[in-house]
DNA sequence: ATGAAAGCGCTAACAC
DNA sequence: GTGTTAGCGCTTTCAT
């Protein structure tokens, strides 16, 4: 391990002054071609990495905190890596931190970001998601978002925040327009909760078009589950055991289709030949499974832009709208039959 | 946004000298409790929160850099998450990296932790992954190896940097033991690339291992593949229209294990009935599917903090082993039978 | 135990 | 254009 060189360093040997390499650095200034010329050749030489701290103690540090709920869910996975990409093409690192559902650290790793004094928080999962704003979560968001944009997927009520998130109503009904079109009128929609705004905007549209097409309503083809797999094979157990089989099954997530789809296969029965399934997230497990899920994608690089765009609009000031919704499209693949 | 409130705001407020302030926030030295308390109570009325750039920049970072090939894929994100707990666990923030299987950001991304100044580096997936190193590459990490410790999850020739990978030899042997012991003679494995150390390791040892039980050796037992999904499908479709079916296929990963399933089932064949499976990651993927999986676990726990450990010890500059290997385990599930 | 002051490595305002 | 000089917000000697 050596010591590290500095711009002093290079501007002694250069024989210019530090604000000189500085400025060839930034690039921000004009330098005799000369002089730029040495100092280049002198940072080629050494290697030489300007120490991003320090630069960032006197500047901005061009860094974006993104906080996930779990990484390992491939629908986060997915939405960071198109945040990780957008803010990359524009100049911004993210630091990404890892709530693991856990409301301690979701804590933890709110005031962390604040003190890294990253430009703007986004926030997907958690908290963010809950139907009902825990006000003191809110007050502590409300807190940090006074110095520093605070965006999320979800809502905080009270909070003052700015929301990008899918239109939950609207995937509702593309799918339930699918379903119907196929000549479907049992549908049942089975694994999220209702505590959760997403699936509850999802239940309530699901209530709307089942009355206003006319669907038979029951109250068991709306079963509540915990977004995993065995959620879904719950479900769908109860579901095949109740006095009505629907002909068609909306799953609230991707693991819970693929939890449902085995109870099924357990029963012996067949998809889409006995039943049909659709299924909210379009993650890689739509089309690893046999066979490939029709699924409500959500758009997540223009849903990853829109989340960072709206951060830099903010930090430079600009007027943003405070609720802003991407449309989701449905994906039509092999899981869904007359 | 406010302006924010630094240590001199509070010393002042409180009648002590800012050092007090940053006694009282480092808890390294002394101070009266009288003053302490007076400090504690401006801290908490304000939400104080100390700028950790500029306590960086006059001291340790306490980074880790933690650069992934693709954290989308659950192998590396289940990893990736296990290193930042363990990470965590010990005092430090993990400073993550996606290199999206991409040369060029993996060069960009090591020039970007060193410059942020990171404590140490561990790279998981992309070129460390290679059998036959990329000389160009070993020469970069070589230099920024000289002033932060470098671990990686493979190797890489002539870097000097340290290694905490699976024992792929041990992987392979429990795997063809185990399917050995149930009787199988006519092994397959499908879906890597002898480009992949980790790959090349599994291949020798599975020939090794099929002179010493006296298995019949085919060449077209053993089908190169792209590690996803499809490379699995396409695999499993030539080996069923091979001339002599094998009883038993060894998938590289888990997601060839279903491209290979879902070939078995087109065919009209079930699993473990016609054929049985084993795959090597234990990912979820492993438990989702339908027959679930048997699949090798590399211990991600174990593994992550090991590799963090490893930096640590590195940072600390305690002499730690070059290479240390992780045993992995078979976990028994339904995809196969005699 | 505590304050004054130096310094971490860089950027930026201000002269020249 | 370029050098000088202040900071950025904290930690850490060094005195006292």
């Amino acid at each position: 391990m050596e010591s590290e060189i500095t711009i002093y360093d290079i501007a002694r040997e250069a024989g210019v002054s530090p604000a000189t390499v500085s400025r060839v650095l930034t690039g921000k200034a004009k330098v005799t071609p000369g002089k730029r010329d040495v100092v280049e050749e002198l940072i080629r030489k050494y290697h030489f990495k300007p120490n991003t701290i320090a630069r960032q103690l006197s500047g901005s540090t061009r860094i974006l905190g993104l906080m996930t709920a779990d990484i390992r869910n491939p629908y986060y996975a997915a939405l960071a890596v198109e945040c990780e990409k957008a803010a990359n093409q524009r100049g911004y690192t993210v630091l990404l931190c890892n709530m693991f559902n856990d409301q301690a650290l979701e804590e933890a790793h709110l005031e962390k970001l604040y003190a890294q004094r990253v430009e703007a928080i986004i926030q997907i999962g958690c908290r963010v998601d809950d139907l009902v704003t825990d006000p003191k979560y809110a007050e502590q968001v409300k807190r940090v978002a006074k110095s520093i944009p605070f965006i999320c997927s979800g809502k905080l009520d009270g909070a003052g925040v700015y929301s990008v998130r899918i239109d939950h109503v609207f995937a509702m009904k593309i799918v339930m327009e699918y379903l119907i079109s196929l000549g479907h009128r049992d549908i049942a929609i089975i694994g999220g909760a209702r505590r959760v705004q997403s699936t509850h905007e999802k239940l309530q549209q699901y209530i709307y078009l089942t009355g206003l097409y006319g669907l038979s309503f029951r109250e068991e083809y709306i079963r509540e589950g915990n977004y995993a797999e065995s959620g879904g094979y719950v479900c769908m157990k109860a579901l095949l055991d109740g006095e009505k089989i629907p002909s068609a099954v909306i799953a609230i997530n991707d693991y819970s289709a693929i939890g449902a789809m085995r109870a099924v296969f357990d029963r012996g029965l067949s998809i889409p030949g006995d039943l049909s399934i659709v299924s909210f997230d379009n993650t890689f497990i739509s089309e690893a499974v046999n066979p490939k899920l029709t699924s409500v994608d959500y758009n997540y690089p223009e849903f990853g832009t829109k989340l960072v765009e709206t951060a830099l609009d903010l930090i430079q000031k600009k007027s943003v709208s405070q609720l802003q919704l991407i449309p989701p499209r449905l994906l039509i693949r092999d899981s869904c039959a007359v």
